[in-house]
DNA sequence: TCAAAAGTGTTCAGGATACACCCATGG
DNA sequence: CCATGGGTGTATCCTGAACACTTTTGA
Protein backbone atom coordinates (compact mmCIF):
# COMPACT_ATOMS: atom_id res chain seq x y z
CA UNK A 1 0.00 0.00 0.00
CA UNK A 2 1.27 3.62 -0.70
CA UNK A 3 0.59 6.87 -0.31
CA UNK A 4 -1.39 6.49 -3.70
CA UNK A 5 -4.52 4.51 -1.51
CA UNK A 6 -5.07 7.94 -0.75
CA UNK A 7 -8.37 8.28 -3.12
CA UNK A 8 -7.33 11.51 -3.98
CA UNK A 9 -4.41 9.62 -6.23
CA UNK A 10 -5.48 6.20 -7.12
CA UNK A 11 -7.76 6.19 -10.36
CA UNK A 12 -7.73 2.87 -11.85
CA UNK A 13 -10.64 1.65 -9.94
CA UNK A 14 -12.89 4.37 -10.82
CA UNK A 15 -14.77 3.14 -14.15
CA UNK A 16 -13.94 5.76 -17.17
CA UNK A 17 -17.44 5.93 -18.63
CA UNK A 18 -19.93 5.74 -15.86
CA UNK A 19 -17.46 7.23 -13.56
CA UNK A 20 -18.29 5.23 -10.52
CA UNK A 21 -16.11 4.32 -7.76
CA UNK A 22 -17.03 3.05 -4.37
CA UNK A 23 -14.84 3.95 -1.32
CA UNK A 24 -14.72 4.00 2.31
CA UNK A 25 -13.39 7.00 4.44
CA UNK A 26 -12.43 6.53 8.10
CA UNK A 27 -13.00 9.16 10.86
CA UNK A 28 -9.93 7.79 13.22
CA UNK A 29 -10.18 9.15 16.55
CA UNK A 30 -7.36 9.27 18.93
CA UNK A 31 -7.08 10.87 22.39
CA UNK A 32 -4.34 12.03 24.05
CA UNK A 33 -3.15 15.18 26.88
CA UNK A 34 -6.76 15.52 27.25
CA UNK A 35 -8.01 15.80 23.57
CA UNK A 36 -9.93 14.66 20.94
CA UNK A 37 -7.69 14.19 17.62
CA UNK A 38 -8.39 12.64 13.87
CA UNK A 39 -5.94 11.13 12.00
CA UNK A 40 -5.59 12.95 8.30
CA UNK A 41 -3.69 12.87 5.49
CA UNK A 42 -2.78 15.86 3.44
CA UNK A 43 -4.59 16.12 -0.28
CA UNK A 44 -2.57 16.77 -3.38
CA UNK A 45 -5.05 17.16 -5.33
CA UNK A 46 -6.60 20.33 -6.97
CA UNK A 47 -8.76 22.14 -6.28
CA UNK A 48 -7.84 20.51 -2.30
CA UNK A 49 -4.50 21.00 -2.45
CA UNK A 50 -2.48 21.07 0.76
CA UNK A 51 -5.97 20.69 2.68
CA UNK A 52 -5.79 17.99 5.06
CA UNK A 53 -8.15 14.92 4.12
CA UNK A 54 -9.83 11.68 5.55
CA UNK A 55 -7.93 8.27 5.32
CA UNK A 56 -10.04 6.21 2.44
CA UNK A 57 -9.65 3.86 -0.01
CA UNK A 58 -11.45 2.12 -2.79
CA UNK A 59 -13.31 -0.68 -2.05
CA UNK A 60 -11.91 -3.82 -3.73
CA UNK A 61 -13.11 -6.83 -5.21
CA UNK A 62 -13.21 -9.33 -2.82
CA UNK A 63 -14.27 -7.18 0.19
CA UNK A 64 -17.21 -5.38 1.75
CA UNK A 65 -16.93 -2.13 3.61
CA UNK A 66 -16.23 -2.70 7.13
CA UNK A 67 -13.09 -5.02 5.36
CA UNK A 68 -11.51 -1.90 3.68
CA UNK A 69 -12.20 0.08 6.65
CA UNK A 70 -10.50 -2.27 8.89
CA UNK A 71 -7.61 -2.72 5.70
CA UNK A 72 -7.14 1.24 5.93
CA UNK A 73 -6.89 0.72 9.92
CA UNK A 74 -4.38 -2.06 9.32
CA UNK A 75 -2.27 0.25 6.98
CA UNK A 76 -1.97 3.37 9.52
CA UNK A 77 -1.50 1.17 13.12
CA UNK A 78 -0.57 -2.40 12.28
CA UNK A 79 -3.66 -3.01 14.14
CA UNK A 80 -6.66 -4.72 12.71
CA UNK A 81 -8.70 -5.25 16.20
CA UNK A 82 -9.83 -1.66 16.61
CA UNK A 83 -13.10 -0.43 17.19
CA UNK A 84 -15.10 0.78 14.28
CA UNK A 85 -18.60 2.05 13.56
CA UNK A 86 -20.33 2.24 10.62
CA UNK A 87 -22.11 5.84 10.18
CA UNK A 88 -23.57 7.23 6.92
CA UNK A 89 -22.69 7.04 3.22
CA UNK A 90 -22.20 10.19 1.70
CA UNK A 91 -23.11 10.16 -2.51
CA UNK A 92 -23.71 14.04 -3.45
CA UNK A 93 -23.17 13.38 -7.50
CA UNK A 94 -20.59 15.98 -7.57
CA UNK A 95 -18.97 15.69 -4.08
CA UNK A 96 -15.66 14.39 -5.95
CA UNK A 97 -13.78 15.73 -8.27
CA UNK A 98 -12.78 12.93 -10.28
CA UNK A 99 -16.31 11.83 -10.97
CA UNK A 100 -18.86 9.86 -9.06
CA UNK A 101 -17.29 9.02 -6.19
CA UNK A 102 -19.77 7.00 -3.12
CA UNK A 103 -18.21 6.41 -0.27
CA UNK A 104 -19.40 4.97 3.32
CA UNK A 105 -17.90 6.45 6.43
CA UNK A 106 -16.77 5.03 9.42
CA UNK A 107 -15.30 6.48 12.26
CA UNK A 108 -12.77 4.26 14.40
CA UNK A 109 -11.33 4.82 17.65
CA UNK A 110 -7.66 4.66 19.34
CA UNK A 111 -5.98 5.98 22.17
CA UNK A 112 -3.10 7.86 20.30
CA UNK A 113 -0.01 6.93 23.28
CA UNK A 114 -0.76 3.20 22.21
CA UNK A 115 -0.71 3.78 18.49
CA UNK A 116 2.50 3.66 16.57
CA UNK A 117 1.81 5.06 13.10
CA UNK A 118 3.41 2.35 10.82
CA UNK A 119 6.55 3.44 9.21
CA UNK A 120 5.03 3.51 5.85
CA UNK A 121 2.24 5.33 6.69
CA UNK A 122 3.98 8.16 9.34
CA UNK A 123 5.19 10.53 7.45
CA UNK A 124 2.28 11.39 5.68
CA UNK A 125 -0.48 11.40 8.58
CA UNK A 126 -0.50 14.20 11.16
CA UNK A 127 -2.87 13.65 14.41
CA UNK A 128 -5.01 16.93 14.12
CA UNK A 129 -7.31 18.39 16.98
CA UNK A 130 -10.79 17.81 16.36
CA UNK A 131 -11.30 21.97 17.64
CA UNK A 132 -9.11 23.38 15.34
CA UNK A 133 -10.22 22.01 11.79
CA UNK A 134 -12.88 24.04 10.30
CA UNK A 135 -12.16 23.20 6.76
CA UNK A 136 -10.89 19.93 4.88
CA UNK A 137 -10.66 18.58 1.34
CA UNK A 138 -13.93 17.33 -0.52
CA UNK A 139 -17.36 17.21 1.73
CA UNK A 140 -14.29 15.32 4.32
CA UNK A 141 -15.36 17.91 7.27
CA UNK A 142 -19.01 16.84 6.61
CA UNK A 143 -18.04 13.28 7.27
CA UNK A 144 -15.95 14.66 10.40
CA UNK A 145 -19.02 16.41 11.57
CA UNK A 146 -21.32 13.37 11.33
CA UNK A 147 -18.88 11.04 12.49
CA UNK A 148 -18.24 13.24 15.54
CA UNK A 149 -22.03 13.63 16.07
CA UNK A 150 -22.28 9.53 16.03
CA UNK A 151 -19.26 9.15 18.59
CA UNK A 152 -20.96 11.72 21.20
CA UNK A 153 -24.14 9.62 20.95
CA UNK A 154 -22.60 6.11 21.13
CA UNK A 155 -20.11 7.71 23.68
CA UNK A 156 -23.77 7.92 25.99
CA UNK A 157 -25.21 4.86 25.01
CA UNK A 158 -22.58 2.42 25.31
CA UNK A 159 -19.02 2.18 26.80
CA UNK A 160 -16.90 2.87 24.24
CA UNK A 161 -14.73 5.09 26.16
CA UNK A 162 -12.55 3.01 26.96
CA UNK A 163 -11.27 2.48 23.37
CA UNK A 164 -9.50 5.86 23.44
CA UNK A 165 -7.88 5.16 27.07
CA UNK A 166 -4.67 3.18 27.68
CA UNK A 167 -5.69 -0.42 28.97
CA UNK A 168 -5.29 0.97 32.61
CA UNK A 169 -6.55 4.00 33.12
CA UNK A 170 -7.99 6.38 36.58
CA UNK A 171 -11.37 7.04 36.99
CA UNK A 172 -10.21 10.75 36.05
CA UNK A 173 -9.15 10.10 33.33
CA UNK A 174 -12.32 8.53 32.16
CA UNK A 175 -14.35 11.26 33.41
CA UNK A 176 -12.29 14.02 31.83
CA UNK A 177 -11.96 11.98 28.40
CA UNK A 178 -16.49 12.33 28.85
CA UNK A 179 -15.77 15.89 29.47
CA UNK A 180 -13.86 16.32 27.09
CA UNK A 181 -15.39 14.55 23.95
CA UNK A 182 -19.02 15.16 25.16
CA UNK A 183 -18.04 19.16 25.90
CA UNK A 184 -19.96 19.13 29.19
CA UNK A 185 -18.95 18.98 32.81
CA UNK A 186 -19.24 16.29 35.17
CA UNK A 187 -19.36 15.81 38.46
CA UNK A 188 -16.89 13.31 40.31
CA UNK A 189 -18.57 11.98 42.94
CA UNK A 190 -21.57 11.03 40.51
CA UNK A 191 -19.49 10.03 37.83
CA UNK A 192 -17.49 7.68 39.96
CA UNK A 193 -20.71 6.15 41.61
CA UNK A 194 -22.43 5.51 38.39
CA UNK A 195 -19.02 3.28 37.26
CA UNK A 196 -19.60 1.84 40.52
CA UNK A 197 -23.22 0.76 39.80
CA UNK A 198 -22.31 -0.30 36.27
CA UNK A 199 -19.55 -2.89 37.59
CA UNK A 200 -17.69 -2.91 34.58
CA UNK A 201 -14.80 -2.02 35.99
CA UNK A 202 -11.61 -4.45 37.01
CA UNK A 203 -9.60 -2.14 40.04
CA UNK A 204 -6.61 -3.47 39.05
CA UNK A 205 -4.63 -3.23 42.70
CA UNK A 206 -2.31 -0.70 41.19
CA UNK A 207 -1.55 2.92 41.19
CA UNK A 208 -0.41 5.63 39.00
CA UNK A 209 3.62 6.30 39.11
CA UNK A 210 5.80 9.04 39.08
CA UNK A 211 2.86 11.64 39.78
CA UNK A 212 3.75 14.65 42.19
CA UNK A 213 0.80 14.29 44.44
CA UNK A 214 -1.76 11.18 45.90
CA UNK A 215 -1.53 8.58 42.75
CA UNK A 216 -4.61 7.28 41.30
CA UNK A 217 -5.93 3.90 40.83
CA UNK A 218 -6.11 2.19 37.79
CA UNK A 219 -8.61 0.47 35.92
CA UNK A 220 -9.74 -1.70 33.07
CA UNK A 221 -12.53 -2.35 31.46
CA UNK A 222 -14.28 -5.90 32.18
CA UNK A 223 -15.15 -6.27 28.61
CA UNK A 224 -16.35 -9.80 29.78
CA UNK A 225 -18.73 -8.66 32.36
CA UNK A 226 -20.09 -6.64 30.34
CA UNK A 227 -21.00 -8.78 27.63
CA UNK A 228 -22.64 -10.59 29.78
CA UNK A 229 -24.77 -7.46 31.36
CA UNK A 230 -25.34 -6.42 28.40
CA UNK A 231 -27.38 -9.28 26.95
CA UNK A 232 -28.87 -9.31 30.06
CA UNK A 233 -30.43 -6.01 28.78
CA UNK A 234 -27.58 -3.11 30.84
CA UNK A 235 -28.89 0.33 30.10
CA UNK A 236 -25.58 2.04 29.72
CA UNK A 237 -26.09 5.58 29.94
CA UNK A 238 -24.05 8.68 30.86
CA UNK B 1 -40.66 3.82 -14.55
CA UNK B 2 -41.29 -0.04 -14.98
CA UNK B 3 -41.26 -3.47 -13.13
CA UNK B 4 -37.44 -3.34 -14.16
CA UNK B 5 -36.82 -1.35 -11.51
CA UNK B 6 -36.60 -3.66 -9.55
CA UNK B 7 -32.77 -4.17 -8.99
CA UNK B 8 -33.43 -8.06 -10.20
CA UNK B 9 -33.79 -7.00 -12.88
CA UNK B 10 -32.14 -3.84 -14.82
CA UNK B 11 -28.90 -4.66 -15.95
CA UNK B 12 -27.35 -1.59 -17.85
CA UNK B 13 -26.28 0.79 -15.16
CA UNK B 14 -24.05 -2.73 -13.88
CA UNK B 15 -20.38 -2.29 -15.01
CA UNK B 16 -19.36 -5.15 -17.20
CA UNK B 17 -16.19 -5.33 -16.54
CA UNK B 18 -16.02 -4.76 -13.08
CA UNK B 19 -19.18 -5.46 -12.34
CA UNK B 20 -19.67 -2.35 -10.21
CA UNK B 21 -23.00 -1.19 -9.36
CA UNK B 22 -24.72 0.86 -6.90
CA UNK B 23 -27.98 0.57 -5.19
CA UNK B 24 -30.63 1.72 -2.42
CA UNK B 25 -33.12 -0.67 -1.02
CA UNK B 26 -35.76 0.62 0.93
CA UNK B 27 -37.66 -1.01 3.86
CA UNK B 28 -40.98 0.56 3.70
CA UNK B 29 -42.94 -0.04 6.86
CA UNK B 30 -46.37 0.35 6.80
CA UNK B 31 -49.55 -0.13 9.48
CA UNK B 32 -52.58 -1.26 8.99
CA UNK B 33 -54.94 -3.04 11.44
CA UNK B 34 -52.42 -2.95 14.72
CA UNK B 35 -50.22 -4.70 12.38
CA UNK B 36 -46.65 -3.46 10.96
CA UNK B 37 -45.76 -4.65 7.38
CA UNK B 38 -43.72 -4.20 4.81
CA UNK B 39 -43.64 -3.19 0.94
CA UNK B 40 -42.29 -5.86 -0.85
CA UNK B 41 -42.30 -6.98 -4.54
CA UNK B 42 -41.84 -10.65 -5.91
CA UNK B 43 -38.37 -11.63 -7.38
CA UNK B 44 -38.22 -13.01 -10.76
CA UNK B 45 -34.54 -13.81 -10.72
CA UNK B 46 -33.12 -17.48 -10.50
CA UNK B 47 -32.03 -17.99 -7.56
CA UNK B 48 -34.75 -16.26 -5.90
CA UNK B 49 -37.76 -16.48 -8.01
CA UNK B 50 -40.82 -16.44 -6.35
CA UNK B 51 -39.58 -15.17 -2.94
CA UNK B 52 -40.50 -11.43 -2.01
CA UNK B 53 -37.77 -8.46 -1.70
CA UNK B 54 -37.52 -4.91 -0.90
CA UNK B 55 -38.28 -1.99 -3.15
CA UNK B 56 -34.89 -1.23 -4.83
CA UNK B 57 -33.19 0.38 -7.72
CA UNK B 58 -30.18 2.04 -9.31
CA UNK B 59 -28.88 5.22 -8.05
CA UNK B 60 -28.50 7.43 -10.85
CA UNK B 61 -25.55 9.72 -12.38
CA UNK B 62 -27.37 13.01 -11.22
CA UNK B 63 -28.66 11.90 -7.81
CA UNK B 64 -27.37 11.10 -4.37
CA UNK B 65 -28.81 7.72 -2.30
CA UNK B 66 -31.08 9.96 -0.50
CA UNK B 67 -33.08 11.38 -4.36
CA UNK B 68 -33.26 7.46 -5.33
CA UNK B 69 -34.35 6.54 -1.92
CA UNK B 70 -37.18 9.49 -2.37
CA UNK B 71 -37.87 8.23 -5.84
CA UNK B 72 -38.56 4.83 -4.94
CA UNK B 73 -41.06 6.13 -2.81
CA UNK B 74 -42.80 8.58 -5.25
CA UNK B 75 -42.89 5.84 -7.81
CA UNK B 76 -44.70 4.00 -5.31
CA UNK B 77 -47.19 5.72 -3.11
CA UNK B 78 -47.59 8.67 -5.97
CA UNK B 79 -46.02 11.19 -2.48
CA UNK B 80 -42.53 12.22 -1.93
CA UNK B 81 -42.59 13.57 1.87
CA UNK B 82 -42.72 10.34 3.36
CA UNK B 83 -40.67 10.21 6.74
CA UNK B 84 -36.83 8.47 5.48
CA UNK B 85 -33.70 7.39 7.34
CA UNK B 86 -30.45 6.03 6.15
CA UNK B 87 -29.39 2.61 8.29
CA UNK B 88 -26.40 1.33 6.96
CA UNK B 89 -24.52 -0.17 4.11
CA UNK B 90 -24.71 -4.03 2.40
CA UNK B 91 -21.28 -4.64 0.29
CA UNK B 92 -20.60 -8.33 0.61
CA UNK B 93 -19.06 -8.94 -2.65
CA UNK B 94 -21.26 -12.01 -3.05
CA UNK B 95 -24.36 -10.68 -1.56
CA UNK B 96 -26.04 -10.31 -5.24
CA UNK B 97 -25.84 -12.75 -8.08
CA UNK B 98 -25.49 -10.47 -10.54
CA UNK B 99 -21.97 -9.25 -10.01
CA UNK B 100 -20.57 -6.33 -7.33
CA UNK B 101 -24.00 -4.61 -5.82
CA UNK B 102 -23.72 -2.48 -2.94
CA UNK B 103 -26.70 -1.18 -1.59
CA UNK B 104 -27.37 1.61 1.13
CA UNK B 105 -30.36 0.94 2.75
CA UNK B 106 -33.36 3.04 4.32
CA UNK B 107 -36.77 2.72 6.22
CA UNK B 108 -39.50 4.78 5.78
CA UNK B 109 -42.69 4.68 7.39
CA UNK B 110 -46.42 4.98 5.31
CA UNK B 111 -49.96 4.77 7.26
CA UNK B 112 -50.81 2.14 4.82
CA UNK B 113 -54.55 3.26 5.31
CA UNK B 114 -53.63 6.56 3.56
CA UNK B 115 -51.24 5.14 1.19
CA UNK B 116 -52.62 5.16 -2.26
CA UNK B 117 -49.95 2.30 -4.21
CA UNK B 118 -49.95 4.32 -8.04
CA UNK B 119 -51.01 2.27 -10.74
CA UNK B 120 -47.61 1.11 -12.27
CA UNK B 121 -46.63 -0.22 -9.00
CA UNK B 122 -49.93 -1.57 -7.37
CA UNK B 123 -50.27 -5.12 -9.36
CA UNK B 124 -46.71 -5.87 -8.27
CA UNK B 125 -46.36 -4.78 -4.48
CA UNK B 126 -47.64 -6.32 -1.75
CA UNK B 127 -47.85 -5.16 1.72
CA UNK B 128 -46.94 -8.39 4.06
CA UNK B 129 -46.85 -8.92 7.88
CA UNK B 130 -43.26 -8.33 9.75
CA UNK B 131 -43.95 -10.92 11.84
CA UNK B 132 -44.57 -13.59 9.00
CA UNK B 133 -41.07 -12.57 6.87
CA UNK B 134 -38.95 -15.61 7.59
CA UNK B 135 -36.82 -15.48 4.39
CA UNK B 136 -36.93 -13.00 1.62
CA UNK B 137 -34.35 -12.48 -1.64
CA UNK B 138 -30.72 -11.83 -1.57
CA UNK B 139 -29.57 -10.19 1.76
CA UNK B 140 -32.97 -8.47 2.13
CA UNK B 141 -33.67 -10.62 5.26
CA UNK B 142 -31.39 -9.10 7.01
CA UNK B 143 -31.55 -5.88 5.42
CA UNK B 144 -35.10 -5.60 6.63
CA UNK B 145 -33.98 -6.95 10.57
CA UNK B 146 -31.85 -4.18 11.08
CA UNK B 147 -34.01 -1.96 10.18
CA UNK B 148 -36.51 -3.08 11.81
CA UNK B 149 -34.19 -2.86 14.78
CA UNK B 150 -33.32 1.05 13.74
CA UNK B 151 -36.96 1.70 13.40
CA UNK B 152 -37.22 0.25 17.26
CA UNK B 153 -34.49 2.32 18.63
CA UNK B 154 -35.90 5.31 16.94
CA UNK B 155 -39.21 4.93 18.05
CA UNK B 156 -37.72 5.23 21.23
CA UNK B 157 -35.95 8.39 20.81
CA UNK B 158 -37.57 10.44 18.22
CA UNK B 159 -41.67 11.56 17.65
CA UNK B 160 -41.79 8.74 14.40
CA UNK B 161 -44.60 6.73 15.25
CA UNK B 162 -46.70 9.76 14.07
CA UNK B 163 -45.44 8.54 10.67
CA UNK B 164 -47.68 4.99 10.81
CA UNK B 165 -50.69 6.84 11.47
CA UNK B 166 -53.50 8.76 9.90
CA UNK B 167 -53.38 12.94 10.84
CA UNK B 168 -55.74 12.03 13.39
CA UNK B 169 -55.56 9.45 15.83
CA UNK B 170 -56.92 8.27 19.74
CA UNK B 171 -54.16 8.12 22.49
CA UNK B 172 -54.99 4.20 22.15
CA UNK B 173 -54.27 3.61 18.73
CA UNK B 174 -50.70 5.60 19.45
CA UNK B 175 -50.31 3.25 22.23
CA UNK B 176 -50.96 0.38 20.43
CA UNK B 177 -48.55 1.10 17.89
CA UNK B 178 -45.81 1.82 20.06
CA UNK B 179 -47.12 -1.88 22.05
CA UNK B 180 -47.06 -3.51 18.47
CA UNK B 181 -43.70 -2.38 16.85
CA UNK B 182 -41.63 -2.71 20.09
CA UNK B 183 -43.15 -5.71 21.13
CA UNK B 184 -44.14 -4.87 24.66
CA UNK B 185 -46.79 -4.06 26.84
CA UNK B 186 -47.29 -0.53 28.26
CA UNK B 187 -49.10 0.98 31.18
CA UNK B 188 -52.37 3.35 29.96
CA UNK B 189 -51.73 5.74 32.48
CA UNK B 190 -48.19 6.06 32.20
CA UNK B 191 -48.33 6.23 28.70
CA UNK B 192 -51.10 9.20 28.89
CA UNK B 193 -49.08 11.25 31.39
CA UNK B 194 -45.88 11.01 29.07
CA UNK B 195 -47.51 12.17 25.97
CA UNK B 196 -49.47 14.82 28.09
CA UNK B 197 -45.77 16.15 29.51
CA UNK B 198 -44.03 16.17 26.75
CA UNK B 199 -46.72 18.57 24.73
CA UNK B 200 -46.37 17.43 21.19
CA UNK B 201 -49.79 16.78 20.72
CA UNK B 202 -52.95 18.63 19.96
CA UNK B 203 -56.29 17.94 20.79
CA UNK B 204 -58.56 18.46 17.97
CA UNK B 205 -61.56 18.48 19.95
CA UNK B 206 -63.26 16.04 17.96
CA UNK B 207 -64.32 12.36 18.53
CA UNK B 208 -64.11 8.71 16.68
CA UNK B 209 -67.30 8.59 14.70
CA UNK B 210 -69.01 5.45 14.37
CA UNK B 211 -67.72 3.15 16.76
CA UNK B 212 -70.08 0.59 19.56
CA UNK B 213 -68.58 2.26 22.15
CA UNK B 214 -67.23 5.72 24.14
CA UNK B 215 -65.52 7.39 21.09
CA UNK B 216 -61.91 8.40 21.80
CA UNK B 217 -60.60 12.09 21.30
CA UNK B 218 -58.89 12.78 18.50
CA UNK B 219 -55.08 14.39 18.14
CA UNK B 220 -52.91 15.12 15.93
CA UNK B 221 -48.54 15.54 15.83
CA UNK B 222 -47.59 18.97 16.86
CA UNK B 223 -44.83 19.34 14.69
CA UNK B 224 -44.44 23.03 15.53
CA UNK B 225 -44.05 22.58 19.10
CA UNK B 226 -41.79 19.58 19.10
CA UNK B 227 -39.06 21.29 16.81
CA UNK B 228 -38.85 23.93 19.30
CA UNK B 229 -39.03 22.27 21.86
CA UNK B 230 -36.55 19.45 20.23
CA UNK B 231 -34.10 22.26 19.93
CA UNK B 232 -34.14 23.20 23.26
CA UNK B 233 -33.13 20.23 23.89
CA UNK B 234 -36.15 18.13 24.67
CA UNK B 235 -35.56 14.45 25.62
CA UNK B 236 -38.13 12.13 23.64
CA UNK B 237 -37.89 9.15 25.43
CA UNK B 238 -40.64 6.24 25.58
C1' DT C 1 -79.10 -2.20 31.10
C1' DC C 2 -75.29 -4.18 29.23
C1' DA C 3 -71.01 -4.57 26.75
C1' DA C 4 -66.94 -2.36 25.37
C1' DA C 5 -63.52 0.70 25.40
C1' DA C 6 -62.21 5.61 27.12
C1' DG C 7 -60.46 8.10 30.54
C1' DT C 8 -58.37 9.45 35.05
C1' DG C 9 -54.68 9.94 40.24
C1' DT C 10 -51.91 8.31 43.80
C1' DT C 11 -48.26 5.91 45.89
C1' DC C 12 -43.63 4.14 45.99
C1' DA C 13 -38.89 3.12 44.73
C1' DG C 14 -34.80 4.04 42.44
C1' DG C 15 -31.90 7.04 39.81
C1' DA C 16 -30.19 11.73 38.97
C1' DT C 17 -28.44 15.90 40.91
C1' DA C 18 -26.33 19.04 43.97
C1' DC C 19 -22.95 19.78 47.15
C1' DA C 20 -17.86 20.11 50.69
C1' DC C 21 -14.46 18.09 53.04
C1' DC C 22 -10.48 14.85 54.25
C1' DC C 23 -6.53 11.97 52.28
C1' DA C 24 -2.17 10.56 50.27
C1' DT C 25 1.83 11.66 48.04
C1' DG C 26 6.06 14.31 46.30
C1' DG C 27 8.66 18.18 46.71
C1' DC D 1 4.30 21.47 55.89
C1' DC D 2 2.41 22.67 51.74
C1' DA D 3 0.60 22.11 47.15
C1' DT D 4 -1.79 19.10 44.21
C1' DG D 5 -5.04 16.27 42.74
C1' DG D 6 -7.49 11.72 44.65
C1' DG D 7 -11.16 10.10 46.90
C1' DT D 8 -15.66 9.77 49.55
C1' DG D 9 -21.43 10.36 51.53
C1' DT D 10 -25.84 12.51 52.16
C1' DA D 11 -30.06 14.95 51.29
C1' DT D 12 -33.31 16.16 47.81
C1' DC D 13 -35.79 15.93 43.67
C1' DC D 14 -37.69 13.84 39.84
C1' DT D 15 -39.02 10.25 36.89
C1' DG D 16 -40.69 5.63 36.02
C1' DA D 17 -43.57 1.84 37.55
C1' DA D 18 -47.39 -0.30 39.62
C1' DC D 19 -52.10 -0.30 40.22
C1' DA D 20 -58.45 -0.06 39.83
C1' DC D 21 -62.32 2.31 39.19
C1' DT D 22 -65.73 5.51 36.81
C1' DT D 23 -67.57 7.35 32.39
C1' DT D 24 -69.52 7.40 27.92
C1' DT D 25 -71.49 5.58 24.09
C1' DG D 26 -74.11 2.22 20.87
C1' DA D 27 -76.69 -1.77 20.66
Amino acid sequence: MTRSDNIVLALSPIDEDLKLAFTVDCVIFGYDNDDLKVLTIECNMDPFMGMISLLGDFITQDEDADSAAKRILKYCTGNEDIFLEEVKSFSKPDRHPFGRVITIAFYSLVPISLTKLTDSADKHLKWVSVDEITEMAFDHKEILDNCLYQLRKSLREKPIGFELLPKKFSLKQLQTLYEVVLGIELDKRNFRRKLRSLNILIDLEERQQEVSHRPAKLYKFDEHSFEKKSSDGLKFEI
